[in-house]
DNA sequence: TAGATTGTTAATCGATTAACAATC
DNA sequence: TAGATTGTTAATCGATTAACAATC
């Protein structure tokens, strides 16, 4: 591996080039977390930290933060701990918070203008450059600065600008289609609500299918659960 | 297609009364899956099917389907498979499908309001029964049928109609405290899509966290990573 | 009965935790 | 140097898959 003998005691530039491989689906379900505390530390003004001491913020092992970081380089140091700014810095490269990332909002009904007026997406880097709908009552108006398009305009539009992600809100019966179109477009990474379960041979495209009848199925159950218990 | 010419072969009752300790959460987060891929088993008219057709239609093992129906029961029988619709039937009564379960909505926001209006509820027998918000503006317009009261009169509420379940679309710098609030009312079930992570000592109380932030960095991070794959 | 398929135990795999040598 | 804390290997734990006896 790489040992650059730096005298100064925290390294400031990242050991290796972003080159991850077989980094396993728990871990990078588990970076998010680590992005949301170090933005908090870092409000707070905390310079350094130890593993130990984030593992009792964050309520996990101090053995599992340290194989987590691993993953991705030595974003720490023997001795001292982790740099906050340098290991919020690494993460939200490997997030792809400032990589500028673009996307489109495919159905504008309730949750897709929910979503577009959420700070959700501006705060993690990503700009929604447009909302596609195909209900003419819609097309042409503006919802949280953006405009609302004619479907029929998709192609053209992702042919002059560069567009990186699609959200899906628009009917579950027409997900598939339209979701083959969207990579016919170029566009590499789904976010999915529709419910419908999608999937791509090649791995060229990311989805991330966000279910929320499923959740809700899950809190019944852990409700009646607890409510069996006799007591 | 199959009809069912099994006299007594197929057992109609439950073998044991639903009592179900122990059973691990990753068997837990996929019986909302079972429950839609059963239901529309039912809706083609299918009667049985078997672990190993059933997982072909779901891309997991049938050793996998095996051990987690076993977890609540022997649904099945050797030499058939499973009967759909017995199958179906006690899933549903695990995810609390007709426990009649109601929910109030906590902020008529965008979100809060987008979710109301979702067919989602109904179909798994959650009942909304009220939404409560502090904006003047919108206290007392009707939305999706559902009315919106004021915040303030949310004990009265509750002690007057019985609350199973409570949908946090508030502001994040709100939600712990309303979370208390909420419990100290009784209610057992929070679908917290605040932001802010939750916790009850007592677990008493089941929390299931929506966090869209983190589920949208997720896709940013396969979608950077495809795209840094040296060509 | 013979064939099919479950329920269940045993084997494998992966992920988490513990331990400690390396080293700042 | 001595103390602290990482990076990393080894041990443990849990979850998935394979195998097969039970039995419909």
């Amino acid at each position: 591996m790489d040992h650059d003998n730096t005298r100064n005691l925290i390294r400031q530039t990242a050991p290796t080039p972003t080159e991850h491989p077989n980094v396993s689906p728990a871990v990078i379900r588990r970076l998010p977390r680590y992005f949301r505390y170090l933005r908090e530390l870092i409000r707070q003004g905390k310079l350094r930290i130890s593993s130990g001491e984030l593992s009792r913020l964050m309520g996990v092992t101090a053995s599992q933060i340290r194989q987590d970081l691993n993953c991705f380089g030595g974003f720490g140091q023997q001795g001292y701990g982790y740099n906050v700014n340098f290991l919020y810095e690494n993460i939200c490269e490997l997030l792809g918070v400032d990589a500028g990332l673009q996307a489109i909002i495919i159905g504008a009904g309730d949750l897709g203008r929910a979503l577009v007026r959420a700070p959700m997406f501006e705060k993690r880097g990503v700009n929604i450059v447009s909302m596609f709908d195909v209900d003419p009552a819609l097309i042409g108006r503006t919802v949280g600065g953006v405009l609302i398009r004619n479907m029929t305009e998709l192609e053209r539009f992702c042919s002059e600008i560069s567009v990186d992600m699609a959200v899906l809100t628009l009917p579950k019966d027409r997900a598939a289609e339209e979701a083959e179109r969207l990579v016919a477009c170029g566009i590499r990474g789904l976010w999915n609500f529709t419910g419908k379960e999608l999937e791509f041979e090649d791995s060229k495209v990311a989805v991330e299918n966000v279910h929320l009848g499923d959740s809700l199925m899950i809190l019944n159950y852990k409700l009646c659960e607890n409510t069996d218990d006799k007591d």
